[in-house]
DNA sequence: GCCGTTTTCGGCCCGACTGTTTTCAGTCG
């Protein structure tokens, strides 16, 4: 059973102890224990199998007794007992916006509704607002929810929500007294994707901020207006959240707002551990002696004991302990990466010439760029045979006269055929500077075959990048299923290095397993699969953030060496590239 | 249900806003 399975159980337990009105602290309890869990970097099965189960915090003996019968029979007779008599469509209820777990008992139990159809019809026919604690206006904004969980996914890509935020961050910036603005909140954590964007202003008056915010175009409509805290949503149907304090709470409302939830809670602790009362406007001595003045964030987590702990790791996942220890990582930052391979161009899917991407690998000052069009099996997007290969390497070599100053390397992307062979013959990929080995077909193929077809690709000795190993797309597509060392224990011996792909939908692998790549030694590959010349620059966009939550540092990923030791130690092949502005005929 | 150099029992982060209320419960983050 893999640990996705597990989480998905334990947070249908959590749902459920909340719905039937249990301790609160319980169902935190299953919250965590799912948390935990979704941030392993390996198979609770292993664990069970080694015994290391019960060295996981969040997990403790009755956690742990269930996990085992879980694990071991496919079920869990609590969560059945749990279940039984009340309808799965009642989850449902409880994904609408200002529904909680009361409000969802009230509707199910006495108006007997069990689907967002029923619910929907008995908003319509004027019985919820008729409920003890319910009334007109309630019953409106369960409409109103029903329609955006309707017309929205839950969550948007953090690209797509990116430049919405900036938008109205610039916007509430222009405003008379505004200090500061900052992005906070998960996107500020670099999160995927995201359910929300968080804006923090300083500004001694809050009032002037709220009406610009508003009144700004991009609203479409109020969730919730206070004096320090508003809510909309933009035409998009994402919801933005404005915050306004004071500018001498700019620091710890930063650190408050930008979260995660659990690494607040965390931090809360600690600041009771050490006689302190931490909200979003100080660090209160609990003795009544006034607070300190903290003008960063750096200050607050000093005064706390901690060491600066960057947004993209404040996931509770063991950096609190880390940063008290002096043991967190220098995480990987967009200068260390000092060239890119997984560059499409107008040969197969991409829409940019050769020299459109090269031109534009120069100008964002990358020290090479490798180019590497789809191989043949890839139809769909016009995949190279050999012979199209080899007629490419004329732009390649027009393209490294016309940049002498940039290493033009000139590669594949080449299928993993479902057996783990390669789409090309090796005396194909032997001309060529490097090999992506990527899988784009039958990505649902079982655990077992997938991993035996990776590990075949991986111990190719042409393939020095294993091409977006999960094959997920955010939102749309899960995961591919494969165990993960033994895939790992053939790149590693191989040399082969995992991809972070930059693509906003893949960012793959993902954070969760580059942590476990990293643990095993293996190196990142981070690229940006541009198909465009304005995605080249999405590895250091997009794909360095997703390697920063996977506590990568600089010496993790291999295109942070410059250019000749990127192809001398990495490529390992000594022929032209290194020298691309010598003459070859 | 988890957790522990003060604790194996009794805590468990803290605040904003709304709507239905005559003082607060529910939801959210």
């Amino acid at each position: 059973m893999d640990n996705k399975t597990i989480e998905a159980t334990l947070l249908e337990i959590a749902r459920t102890l909340e719905l039937k009105g249990e301790n609160p602290f319980k169902v935190r309890a299953y919250e965590n224990a799912a948390r935990a869990v979704a941030s392993l970097e390996e198979d609770v099965a292993t664990l069970i199998r080694e015994e290391r189960l019960k060295h996981i915090p969040g997990i403790g003996a009755s956690i742990r007794e269930k996990l085992l019968e879980l694990c071991g029979t496919g079920q869990l007779a609590y969560l059945e007992e749990l279940r039984a008599g009340i309808p799965a469509g009642v989850f449902d209820l409880m994904k609408v916006q200002g529904m909680g777990p009361k409000k969802t008992k009230a509707v199910w139990e006495l108006l007997g509704v069990t689907s967002l159809e029923e619910l929907e019809k008995a908003c319509r026919d004027d019985r919820v607002a008729h409920l003890k604690g319910f009334g007109k206006k309630t019953q409106d904004k369960i409409l109103s929810g029903l329609a955006l969980l309707a017309r929205t996914r839950d969550r948007v890509l953090r690209a797509e929500a990116l430049p919405q935020a900036r938008r109205l961050a610039d916007a509430l910036a222009a405003v008379e007294g505004v200090e500061r603005v900052e992005v906070a909140g998960s996107l500020r954590r670099g999160r995927e994707t995201v359910r929300d964007v968080d804006i923090l202003v300083a500004c001694p008056k809050a009032e002037p901020v709220m009406e610009a915010f508003v009144a700004h175009e991009d609203v479409a409509d109020v969730i919730a207006r206070g004096p320090t805290k508003t809510s909309v949503h933009v035409h998009s149907g994402l919801q933005v959240d404005v915050r306004v304090v004071p500018p001498e709470s700019f620091a710890c409302a930063l650190a408050y707002f930008t979260g995660s939830k659990e690494f607040n809670v965390h931090l809360r602790q600690l600041a009771l551990d050490q006689g302190f009362t931490l909200n979003e406007y100080s660090l209160r001595p609990l003795d009544g002696t006034p607070a300190p003045a903290l003008a960063t964030e750096a200050e607050l987590f000093g005064k706390l004991g901690l060491a600066y702990v960057e947004p993209e790791l404040r996931e509770n996942t063991g950096e609190v302990d880390a940063a008290r220890a002096g043991t967190l990582p220098t995480l990987v930052e967009p200068g260390d990466i000092a060239g890119v391979l997984h560059v499409h161009t107008t040969w197969s899917d991409g829409v940019g010439s050769v020299a459109d991407m090269v031109e534009e690998a120069a100008r964002l000052g990358y020290g090479y760029v490798g180019i590497s069009d789809h191989s043949q099996a890839a139809r769909y997007a016009n995949g190279l045979s050999p012979e199209r290969l080899r007629a490419q390497r004329e732009e390649v070599e027009a393209a490294r006269a016309a940049h002498p100053g940039l290493v033009v390397l000139h590669g594949v992307e080449c299928d993993i055929l479902s057996d783990g062979a390669l789409d090309l013959p090796d005396d194909c990929l032997a001309e060529l500077d490097f090999v992506i080995a990527s899988v784009h077909t039958e990505l649902g193929m079982d655990r077992d075959r997938m991993t035996a077809r990776l590990v075949r690709a991986v111990s190719h000795p042409l393939v020095r990048v294993l091409g977006h190993p999960l094959g997920r797309r955010l939102l749309e597509r899960e995961s591919s299923q494969f165990d993960w060392e033994p895939v790992l224990e053939a790149a590693g011996h191989n040399g082969v290095a995992i991809e972070v792909n930059g693509q906003p939908q893949r960012l793959d692998a993902d954070w969760i397993h580059i942590r476990r790549i990293r643990a095993r030694g293996v190196k990142l590959c981070i690229n940006p699969d541009a198909h465009a010349p304005g995605t080249l620059d999405d590895a250091r966009r997009h794909a360095l953030v997703e390697a920063r939550r996977g506590w990568a540092s600089r010496d993790d990923v291999v295109n942070s060496l410059p250019a000749d030791r990127f192809v001398s130690e990495f490529l390992r092949r000594q022929a032209a590239p290194a020298r691309p502005a010598r003459a070859r005929r």
